[in-house]
DNA sequence: TTGAAAGCGTTACCAA
DNA sequence: TTGGTAACGCTTTCAA
């Protein structure tokens, strides 16, 4: 059924009586052919299924118009690969790179050995890089930065780094749940979180600054430190309230899923929420609300991140500098949580 | 920092004192080369920072190593975009994948309008197509199959087809989801999904299966036709009780997503589940155990799917013949509900 | 065990 | 507005 021998530009000039120059310019929309040829040519080579060789093309133009993104995980958990934000995060960056005319080459960090650059730009593999999480190791990401290659990283766009980073205000938004909590009437807000991980680590100094703006007089900080996984959340809270007892009559989940197994070791307890425990998530992920009761949550906003992040790597492509980008994040009031 | 001009092989043979041939076959870890040569070249190698042009190896080899993964949604809702049963085979994919020495390539059926096995394949982008979910034109895909292109789609395995498809053993997920409610005690049981669509249309035959064989008199076959998604569970489900009261004390839903919209319809009108209604859903997705009651459901391993759907590409690219594949499935018992 | 050289299919410079 | 041709960086056949 299929030809034995692929059609290429040259069969097709053939064809079509033209310089190979002709055809490669008519398909590539060069305004030097003259409309009506161009588009005669462009009908030959749908007719004949005629598609140009990428990798011929890369190879001649040095450039593949693909861009890698790479997710840069924390640790090797199951449930990290599988939150609803990165992915989501994935699927929007795709749409915004297509849209652009850029395809997109996944990766895992691990799966990568260390040198980035080297794999993927200096291979002629892709044009450019998206990382997705800072991870713990900004070092690998320096040494990325310092070999040139275009380079952008979701993460906390206030630390300090040589390469853009473009990331929620976390400080903010980990400011407004607490906020929020205070105003919903809560005295004894937990964070449930790691304050050692970057972007955690300021949705935590929003969460001390809203503390000390209320002025609430003995335990304030009440941190419970706790990976970003559904489980592990769901595990600690249990365990803190077997050793303590309820606590808290808040929490400020460092993300949805944490949040879920929060709400899911409360409910096992019978305790009401949000009348006895208001909780408040972060992403706004998908399902946030369908939860029972629907979760109140600090939205990103992943839609326009990855329209940030693309332009960000655009400019770098164009030879001009990017630079860090804080996104706004919002309020979303939900059941989780009293309003007033 | 970074060096004018790009190292390549030729340049690194001369470095080396010796032919780009042997470079060549030094780093491809050809056992022509005298071992010690090899290694040393792959010193130098490293030393330079020196990586292969892959965009000329692809050209020269006519083989580009890498896969692409095309999210066939069915429609273009969010959620379905976002549905982690469908991300987790991404992130499941890619690490098979690059454990085979092949990249992924991703993208969205609605951003590639229509030739796929032009675009990817004689295009030289992928040398193979993995394509998760039939959605409902199998036409699209016959013709990807036809025009010989290395395929293989994950759906309904049992659907007649000119290409490869893996998938699970759908009719028996049904069936096995129905009897359990059905040995738990559920009378009145309702499948929550769209049986047009093809696997989602193989669960509801297991499912009528069971029901005729438990020999429930009146009215056994309880179908709420509904998209795959959490939100338009939710409403259906509601608009159900709304209009008829609770005529149904079990639910086969078509995934957890869809289980988890039903879920928190059901909740908002305090009906306790497992007791007043028992709910099934179908997937077993990481999160489907942190719902609250924890969901029980039908688990499709995506991990060894995953592996057998790469397997079945090779093959082909070896040039033998791929076949379909059925998974099993697994019931998975949990809080959503009764046991016996 | 190594080297010389052809060729993969484009693009883009230069010439017409 | 079009054509001829060199070049992109690698792999592999053939020869040594």
């Amino acid at each position: 059924m299929s030809n034995e021998n692929k059609l290429t530009l040259a069969g097709l000039a053939k064809l079509a009586g033209v310089s190979t120059s002709t055809v490669s310019r008519a398909l590539n929309d060069n305004p030097l052919i003259k409309k009506e040829t161009r588009e005669s040519l462009q009908a030959l080579a749908r007719e004949n299924n005629f598609s140009l060789n990428r990798a011929a093309s890369r190879l001649r133009t040095q450039k593949t118009n693909v861009i890698a993104v790479i997710l840069n995980l924390i640790d090797d958990t199951d449930q990290s690969i599988s939150d609803p934000f990165l992915l989501k995060v994935v699927g929007d960056l795709n749409q915004v790179l297509n849209q652009n005319g850029y395809e997109l080459l996944l990766s895992n960090s691990h799966m990568t050995h260390g040198d980035w650059a080297n794999y993927f730009i200096s291979s002629s593999r892709a044009d450019g890089i998206i990382v997705i999480g800072q991870g713990k190791d900004t070092i690998e990401l320096d040494k990325v930065a310092k070999s040139g290659a275009p380079l952008v990283v979701w993460g906390d766009p206030n630390a300090e780094s040589n390469y853009a980073v473009v990331g929620s205000n976390n400080d903010l938004g980990g400011y407004l749940a607490t906020k929020h909590l205070l105003e919903g009437g809560c005295k004894r807000i937990l964070f449930l979180g790691d304050p050692e991980h970057a972007e955690m680590g300021e949705r935590h100094k929003g969460y001390t600054r809203a503390l000390k703006e209320a002025k609430l007089g003995s335990n304030k900080d009440l941190t419970l430190p706790c990976d970003i996984t559904s489980k592990v959340a769901y595990e600690k809270v249990g365990e803190a309230i077997l050793n303590k007892g309820l606590f808290f009559d808040g929490i400020v989940a460092t993300s949805d899923m944490v949040a879920l197994g929060a709400l899911k070791a409360l409910k096992e307890r019978y305790i009401n929420i949000p009348n006895d425990v208001g909780i408040i998530g972060f992403d706004d992920i998908a399902m946030a609300e369908l939860f029972h009761p629907a979760l109140t949550t600090i939205k990103q906003d992943t839609k326009l991140a990855s329209k940030v992040m693309v332009e960000q790597l655009l400019k770098q492509l164009n030879g001009q500098a990017a630079e860090s980008v804080v996104m706004d994040v919002e309020l979303i009031k939900r059941k989780s949580t009293l309003s007033n």
